[in-house]
DNA sequence: GTGAAAGCGCTAACAA
DNA sequence: TTGTTAGCGCTTTCAC
C-alpha cells in the first residue's frame, strides 16, 4: 500500500488529525507544522486515498456522459468539449454508450445510484419506451443536464440547438435553390429535436404553399440495412424528390450512398442538405451542404452548466441554453 | 442518505456482517435469511455505498482510456470497442484526452495514483519528451495496455496493427497502379507506428528500385494550419509526386483539401492512399483508398487483455496482439 | 495550535 | 449459521 496520513503522523510525532488539517491547509495549523508536513508528505510521495475521502465527503469528482454512440461526429465533438471543461475543473469523465437501447440506458442510469458520479450529461435514446429511470434519477437530486437529445417531461437543464429554425432554414434553402419536390428523412423514435426539425420542414412547406402529400416525411431507422432500401425506394419512385433534408448525419450520408449507387447526380437531380458536424463535409462527392451543429460548444455549455450546479449548489433545473446552428451551403445544393 | 446495511441489520434483527454476507450471496448464510435480506433490501431500495466497499476491497471498477483526441474516427471506434467489453463486464470507462500534449498526459497519469482506476488503456502522445510518468505508472503495477500508439521502452501489453506491412502494401499498391514518384506524409514526433509505416514505405521503394531522394518522406504536424502549406508546397513543386501515402487519416484528408484547392485531379494527377477508419471514405471526392485499421477490434482486444490482467491477476506485460489492417482500393488510386 | 476519538459504510477475521 | 469486532484511510467535532 501507499503512504497514509497515519504513517506520516507517526513519523512526525503528530496526530493524524493534525496532519490531515495541515494537508488541507487549515488555518488552525501553524506554518511551521504545515511546512514540515508538506515537505515530508511530498518526500514520501503521499497520495490521499480517494475512497477514504469520498466516503467522508460524499462526492466522487466524476461526471457521466451518456450517449447513444460515439462514432457520430456530433457526439465525439461534444465529448471533446465536455472533457475540456471537466479537465480544467479537475473532474473526471465517464463515458457510457446506450446504442439506442432503452434497456441499456436504464441499467446505466441505475448504476449511478451508488455515488459513482456527481452529475450526469445525457443525450437520450431515440426510442424511450419508458423514462421512469430518468425521472428517478432526477428525483434523487442527481444534477442532470440534457444536451441535444433532451428528454421531454423532465424539467431539467438543457442545451440544444435551434432545431425548428434549422429545419425550416434547410428546407427553405432547397426551395430557394430550385427544388420543387421535397422529402424529409426523419428518424424513428420520439426525439424532440427530430420532431422540431420536422416541424421546421413542415413550416417551410406551408410558407411556400407546398403540401405534405407530395413532399413527404420519410421515417428512417438507426440501421443502415433498413435505410438504404427505404431511400432507394424513395429515389426510384415515380415521384422522385429533387430535394432532401437529412435530419441526422447518418441519413444524409446514406442518401449519398444510394445516389451514387443509382447514378443520380447531386445536385442536378437531387439536392441534399443534412444536419451534420462532419469536418470533411467539404470533401464529399459532391461537397455536402450542412446544417452544422455547434457540437463542441454544446458540450462545453452543458458541462459548464452541470458544474455550476455541482459547485455552487444551484438548482439549474429549467435552464435552457440554445446555441444556433449554421447553414453551410456547398455543392450538394448548388 | 440512503439505506445502509446497518439499518437493514437493525430492522431485521441481524448483525451487519450477516446482512453483508447475505447480500453477497455467501454460502455461509441460510437460504431463508438470504431471502429475508434480499426482499427487505430491495423493498427499501438498498444501494451499497461504492466508496465504502472500494475502500475495503481496493478496487474501483473503473478503467481509464487515455487518448490524443476523440474526433478521429480511429479513436472513437476504439472507444466503442472498449466500452462494449467494459459494459459487458460491469466496468466503467473514464476517458481522458491529451491533445498531443505530454504535460497533460503526465498530469492525467499522475492522477491515477489514488486508485480511481484499476487499469489503463492508452495511446500515447506523438511527442513524448519524457516517458517517466509511464514508467512510474507501470512500476507501481498499474495494469497497462497500449493500443495503436504504443510506448517503446516499456515492456507492457500492446495491441497494434501490422504497420510495417500496411505501409509497404499501400506503397506497393500505388506503384502497381502506375505511380512513378511517391511521397510519404509522416507525422512529427516519435511514434513507433508511424516509424513502422514509414519503414514499410521505404521497403517498398527499395523493392522497386526507387530512391529516397526523389520519393521523399514529408513530416507533417498535428495542426492543419501547418500542414496545408506544406502539402501545397509539395504538390506545387517542380517534381510533384503522383502518388501519396498518408500515414494518418488527417493528412490524407488534408491532401484532398489541397488537391481540390489546386485543381489537381485525383487519381489522374495524384493518387492518394491513407491510413483511415472513415466510414464514409467511399463517399469522398473521389472515394478514398484506405488502409482500414481494425479500430473497433483493437479496442475490444485491448480491453479484453486488460480485464484478463485485472481479474485473473495475470501479468500480461510483454503480450502483443497484432490485428491486420485491410487495404480497400477505391477511386483515389484507380 | 495540537490531539483524541468517533465515525463514514462496508468487509472479513474470528468467535460463538 | 450467525454475531462480534476490528479496521480500510480520512475528516471532523470537541477537548486540551
Amino acid at each position: 500500500m501507499g503512504v497514509t496520513i497515519k504513517q506520516i503522523a507517526a513519523d512526525l510525532n503528530l496526530a493524524v488529525s493534525t496532519v490531515s488539517k495541515a494537508l488541507r491547509d487549515s488555518y488552525e495549523i501553524s506554518p511551521e507544522t504545515k511546512a514540515r508536513v508538506f515537505e515530508y508528505a511530498s518526500r514520501l510521495n503521499y497520495v490521499p486515498n480517494l475512497y477514504a475521502s469520498s466516503l467522508k465527503r460524499r462526492r466522487s469528482g466524476n461526471i457521466a456522459v451518456v450517449l447513444p454512440e460515439v462514432a457520430d461526429s456530433f457526439f465525439s465533438s461534444a465529448i471533446d468539449g465536455i472533457e475540456e471543461v471537466a479537465q480544467a475543473r479537475g473532474y473526471h469523465v465517464m463515458v457510457y454508450l446506450t446504442h439506442e437501447d432503452v434497456g441499456r440506458e436504464q441499467s446505466i442510469v441505475q448504476a449511478f445510484r451508488n455515488g459513482r458520479v456527481d452529475g450526469v450529461l445525457m443525450s437520450v435514446v431515440a426510442n424511450e419506451a419508458t423514462r421512469d429511470h430518468l425521472v428517478e434519477l432526477d428525483s434523487r437530486d442527481m444534477p442532470l443536464v440534457f444536451f441535444d437529445r433532451v428528454c421531454e417531461g423532465i424539467r431539467s437543464a438543457q442545451v440544444v440547438t435551434d432545431d425548428f429554425e434549422s429545419g425550416r432554414k434547410a428546407t427553405q434553402h432547397l426551395i430557394d435553390r430550385g427544388s420543387k419536390r421535397l422529402a424529409f428523412l426523419s428518424l424513428a423514435g420520439d426525439l424532440a429535436i427530430i420532431r422540431q426539425r420536422q416541424e421546421g420542414y413542415l413550416q417551410a412547406l406551408r410558407d411556400n404553399g407546398l403540401d405534405e402529400q407530395t413532399n413527404p416525411v420519410v421515417c428512417c431507422t438507426h440501421t443502415e440495412a433498413d435505410n438504404l432500401p427505404l431511400i432507394r425506394h424513395l429515389l426510384q419512385g415515380k415521384h422522385r424528390p429533387d430535394g432532401i433534408v437529412g435530419s441526422v448525419e447518418k441519413v444524409a450520408t446514406q442518401t449519398y450512398t444510394v445516389c451514387h449507387e443509382l447514378n443520380l447526380s447531386i445536385p442536378a437531380q437531387v439536392r441534399v442538405v443534412g444536419f451534420s458536424h462532419l469536418q470533411i463535409a467539404g470533401l464529399l462527392n459532391p461537397s455536402l451542404t450542412t446544417i452544422t451543429q455547434p457540437a463542441f460548444e454544446m458540450g462545453k455549455a452543458a458541462a459548464t452548466l452541470l458544474f455550476r450546479s455541482l459547485e455552487k449548489q444551484v438548482d439549474v433545473r429549467g435552464e435552457k441554453i440554445t446555441i444556433s446552428s449554421v447553414l453551410v451551403a456547398r455543392q450538394s445544393t448548388a
